[in-house]
DNA sequence: CGGGAATATT
DNA sequence: AATATTCCCG
């Protein structure tokens, strides 16, 4: 059987809720290591990857390997009845049906308790390669969130290029253009502010805004998002959950004259 | 060409805001004296004039006179992009094809730079006569704004009665009718808070809320608001920004029976 | 003063 | 359901 249980409940709304609009249906995968989960979206234009450790729990138990095929719609009414602060407790028997989720408040005495009809869902197995990026910046995720939500109100689609002298993210639109450049930028003090861009060559890609802006919803999920890039490979989005937990999203980029 | 660099992207999103709702598209004649606007609303009820003179920028540089006719929600689209803090630097060419505005972060390094589309627009000249007013009223542009919306609830329309006992706006309407009187009134240690009625004759006038409502969106503009009433004139609603720079709303007066 | 969350609205 | 606005916290 598998027993999980978050101290915050917020992490898993706020993952479920960065990729509900990408994904319907899908599989959590629970062994050993925790719970992971990947996922196309629709236009197989997007691929999420999500892995939660064995640490992000305590405790966690998982006596053999599970999918738990859930459709996110109903997981996310289910987790709208979850206070941001309440401990989460998920469990499913070994051959399960349901999902069960426990929700216990800190303060009062509140127990909140819900079984999720489960589903079968075909793994398409998705070999993700390790790559080596030419370009991996680092940055605060709200500010990443503004540039793309700003660039959205001129284009449907962002030019991100990234050289040694900073990433630039561009659009072009009908009423005009915009740019926004960052250069690398410690800051002692608070470095959840830090801009870090590592690069070994040059990248320019044109990406879809749309997707950019849905992947930001996961912000609230760390401070600072890592940004991967290389020619001619999928974009790498990645938000750190505490310990080596994370979510990550995958974007192929737009081909050709499509950048406009 | 120009270049003119606002400290405070915030006055220039205010203004913008204020007016984008009345005027869709209008043009920003830029000459050696500052950065004027006027236009009159789709139904020529109500004018917009503002004034931003070189004082309010630093630096200010324009070597001819340019006409940038922009359209309103586009530029509010881009001033979206902008920290209320930020810097900016609006930038054009002799014969422009395009606004180019640029915001600079005061804390950390990231400069966003935007260009605008402009267009032609015909300049239907407004000569807008100076007028001695019968009464002219000094208010919190708080208070202005206040009573706006409240006697808003009440009906579409507000009569505006300046006499030596004060200024009263008062509204009737189905459900009941309302009004609001204050007298001058000074503060010496908030004079922000002050009433200054100064009156040659009494005047009672009658306006439609709906465009008192739309001005008082420009109440950050000002702590203080300026408001200018005599008898078959347009009404003045005038917030002054920083130095001799203002933004003036001229109103026409609702006549004979409409006034319900 | 700015950002996030909750709320009201379309 | 998504967005715009407002309130409150950091």
């Amino acid at each position: 059987m598998l027993e999980a249980r978050l101290e915050q409940a917020q992490v898993l709304k706020r993952v479920v809720d960065a990729i509900k609009d990408l994904v319907q249906d899908c599989n959590f995968d629970c062994n050993d290591s925790g719970i992971a989960l990947q996922a196309m979206d629709n236009s197989h234009v997007a691929l999420v990857s999500m892995m939660l450790k064995t640490e992000a729990f305590s405790p966690y138990r998982c006596d053999r390997n599970i999918a738990l095929g859930v459709n996110l719609t109903s997981l996310t009414r289910v987790l709208r009845a979850a206070q941001n602060e309440d401990i989460l407790t998920i469990k499913a028997e070994d051959a399960p049906d349901v999902l069960n989720l426990v929700f216990e408040s800190t303060d009062n005495d509140r127990i909140s308790e819900y079984d999720l009809k489960l589903m079968d869902i075909d793994q398409e197995h998705l070999g993700i390669p390790e790559t080596e990026y030419a370009a991996t910046i680092a940055m605060p995720s709200s500010e990443f969130k503004r540039i793309c939500t700003d660039l959205m109100a001129m284009s449907d689609s962002v030019t991100i290029e990234a050289s040694k002298d900073g990433i630039k993210f561009a659009s072009t639109g009908d009423i005009g253009n915009g740019a926004v450049t960052l250069r690398s930028h410690t800051n002692v003090d608070k470095p959840e502010l830090n801009v870090n861009i590592e690069l070994t060559e040059p990248v320019s890609l044109t990406f879809s805004l749309k997707y950019l802006v849905n992947f930001c919803k996961a912000s609230g999920l760390s401070n600072q998002v890592k940004i991967c890039l290389s020619n001619e490979v999928p974009l790498l989005v990645e938000y750190n959950i505490s310990g080596n937990s994370y979510l990550r999203f995958y974007l192929a980029p737009k081909i050709g004259d499509e950048e406009n």
